[in-house]
DNA sequence: AATAGTGGTAACCAAAAAGTAACTAATGGC
DNA sequence: GCCATTAGTTACTTTTTGGTTACCACTATT
């Protein structure tokens, strides 16, 4: 029988778009903004259950990846606007298939849609109806 | 302008395939054995810089989940078997999107590309050629 | 009688990630 | 003059994760 071996495993490209992606808020992150840019305050606002500390990292890493694309404009108050690069549009169809899999996969966790839902009439960061678990 | 929120976040599909699999270790588990089963040795041996106390948690979380098989047989010195199960192997052609999307997306960072290498003739596990970075 | 080999576990410690609360700059509205 | 607003930052604490070492059971080999 032969016996196998993985030259250098932590090189492999499959490790690296798990070090880009593979945690718990760049997915949610590059999902939303799937639909076009959007604020800082908005991000936070939508995903309640991340601290603003941890957001402005997260986002500064996909900055640094080239996932993002980062819109500073001079204005008081200041108004920052995130945005999907090529790169990170490239990678929407592959998550699309990793949540396919789950769907599939575990048919009985009947998973929520990550709906995005629309006309909002108060500022979505004042009126968020999801609580902490 | 339409004010857009997403509904409970933490509840999509996205997210749990992010839980069970977007980490440091496990995708290269997943990958090692694509090739067939393997013993708990040698995925320690394939992976050298995991310490044995996390590559077991790992490969408890995966089986908890449902994608690993575990197969203990009852000889001395003990051997266990770990393979892929149906729901695994129908993440391996994500796996592969995601690994080409690097190759893509990351030209220049030329990753290795995590070979297997047949026909090793001392046990891999005292023979593996790669070190700590 | 001692040692090697396998697949772990337990106790302990270090490092990384994440959460919390307070603070900032600059302006408009009351 | 005071408060609200936005996109952060800073300092500090807590939680999570990862690593290290020693140890076990059981047999075959030396």
């Amino acid at each position: 029988m032969a016996r196998k071996y993985i030259d250098n495993p932590n090189a492999c490209s499959l490790v690296h778009t798990m070090n880009i992606i593979g945690n718990k808020w760049k997915p949610i992150i590059l999902y939303l903004l799937s639909n076009g840019s959007m604020r800082f305050g908005m991000l936070n606002a939508l995903i309640p259950t991340i601290s603003k500390k941890v957001l402005t990292n997260q986002l500064k890493e996909l900055e640094n990846d080239g996932l993002l694309l980062r819109q500073s404009f001079a204005e008081i108050p200041p108004r920052v606007e995130y945005s999907l690069t090529e790169k990170a549009v490239g990678l929407l169809p592959v998550l699309r298939m990793l949540s396919d899999w789950a769907n599939e996969a575990y048919p009985k966790m009947e998973f929520e849609q990550c709906r995005i839902i629309e006309n909002v009439k108060k500022p979505a960061y004042n009126n968020v109806s999801y609580e902490k678990p």
